[in-house]
DNA sequence: TAGACTGTCAGTTATAAGCTGACAATTGTC
DNA sequence: GACAATTGTCAGCTTATAACTGACAGTCTA
């Protein structure tokens, strides 16, 4: 590759046309006048041409000085505002966030999350409230609202941390008399519901253009998946869960997904904040961890 | 000021994330893995945070890494275009550059000018046809035509140098007879008209909101400005001239301008390019030297 | 377990940045 | 016209930084 440019020089240019003298340009830079004088022939030696047309007491860029001097002062510009930017993201955060999320996401995965946050920035406070009922996030003054759902893309404020497939699931034993070659053989299968599809009383699978409506008995409800997830691994019976609530589950091989080719809904993770509001450090930070660690 | 950013610096982060690996970035630019490290190292701890998480086979950035790069990537793309801008455009200009002109124009501006031209781009050879007819520049193969007169500013290609104003000037010694309140007294005096105005019988002043329309006893006519200039300068009459073509005699005081509260027209010098064609080296440099020399 | 690969550290060398002092040229003031 | 002030450049020197090599620790793969 060619001799890599040295980039300083751009600096020592600019402050001279901008300064309108090297003696100018060496006062700003806090730096000798000879040095300038020296930094700028060296500059021009590399680029091969003469940037600045030199008279006693007073100088001005050549035709070429002017076409660089704007590249070079946007680039500066640039590199100068990649400093700054990241120095006053880097302020240390602190103060409380209040974050509300529902139950079991909640225990799962916002808590373990909150607890490394809070140690990578130990001036922060996090308040959690995990409630299944919706809160208002204006009302109740919470700067993070957690939504498991099917939100239109286009809601203002939130944001999608990830997407998820509803799956179907039980356990190895019940996966035997289960799963055959269509799910219509779910059609009055023992069936615990979360609180979650309250009144729901039908699920649709899809392959391609393929459509099967099933309505399985409902046996049992509970508001905690957790509770589910022990239901119908110790039980005779199904459910449709969030693929990523019994992600471990399924690798530890407690749990089977029955008819893998066929799909339910998608829905995806939000992270809801105030419209309107200026996000505080603290809240940037969260959503940016939360955005790579949230799910680990 | 705060102690200046080391620029050089961006370059050794941007190529390791793009690399990778600290490795590949040394590498890439040609000095030691060692020198890496240790450059990154000092460029955390200018900024006073971790910019990339290491681990041995791999590293990744984090998110103020992530952010980062993307402002100093941009910021070096652009100090390096600066560079190669200012290199390519100095690449040495050679070849023919045909250009036309109107005579007077060309005799007194642009053969000077491409004189002192050619002697800072000796490889260039200047073909100039002067001609106050109108040329095709495109079905004859100009690279450039000065053109004078009132052109519209949105025609495509034509570049204006510069405005002027015409004006009626005089010797010293008609003037004492010409000048009066009003140039109506202009009416029936003896002028010589330059072909330039073949056929135009009448001059409108302005001022203001006033205009006076002005019908000059036409004596002597020419296609030269110089010979226009030698007669008005030592016989008893007034003509009407772009008032860059007289400037020095205005200066030496040769000539008077009448009526100087009024106005003419104003017109311009248009250099007038072919459309759709890649200007060469040689005319760009040529081009540029011309808005600062030509009319020097 | 050994080899390959990566990143870091320490010590050293080479290079560059920056200093001071002096000088020449130009401009402004008296 | 003389002199002072200002600017840019040069040379020699000092200081700081960039870059080197060699060694080492940790991880991954065969």
């Amino acid at each position: 590759m060619t001799r890599r440019n040295n980039l300083n020089r751009l600096a020592h240019f600019v402050a001279t046309v901008d300064a309108g003298t090297i003696t100018g340009a060496a006062t700003a830079l806090g730096i000798s006048k000879a040095v300038v004088s020296k930094q700028l022939q060296l500059l021009e030696a590399d680029i091969g041409t003469p940037l600045l047309l030199r008279n006693t007491r007073h100088l001005q860029p050549t035709e070429a000085g002017r076409v660089f001097y704007e590249d070079a002062k946007s680039a500066l510009t640039q590199a100068n505002n990649a400093y700054e930017r990241i120095q006053e993201r880097d302020r240390k955060p602190r103060g409380v966030l209040r974050i509300t999320a529902p139950v079991d996401f909640g225990v799962s995965y916002v808590a373990p999350f909150a607890a490394r946050f809070q140690e990578v920035y130990p001036d922060v406070t996090v308040n959690m409230r995990l409630a299944d009922s919706l809160v208002d996030i204006i009302e109740d003054r919470y700067d993070l609202a957690f939504r498991i759902g099917q939100l239109s893309d286009s809601s203002n404020r939130a944001r999608k941390l990830m997407s998820f497939e509803e799956i179907a699931v039980c356990s190895p034993t019940s996966a035997a008399r289960f799963q055959s070659e269509c799910p219509s053989n779910l059609d009055g299968a023992p069936f615990i519901r979360s609180h979650a599809f309250a009144s729901k009383t039908e699920w649709i699978f899809e392959k391609g253009d393929d459509k099967r409506v099933i309505v399985p008995k409902i046996v049992s409800e509970a508001n905690i998946t957790l509770a589910i997830r022990a239901y119908v691994t110790a039980g005779f019976c199904f459910t449709v869960l969030p693929d990523f609530l019994v992600r471990d589950e399924l690798k530890d091989g407690k749990l089977k997904r029955l008819f893998p080719d066929w799909s339910l809904r998608n829905g995806g993770i939000y992270a809801m904040t105030p419209p309107n509001r200026v996000r505080s450090n603290a809240l940037q930070r969260f959503l940016e961890m939360a955005d790579s660690e949230l799910l680990t």
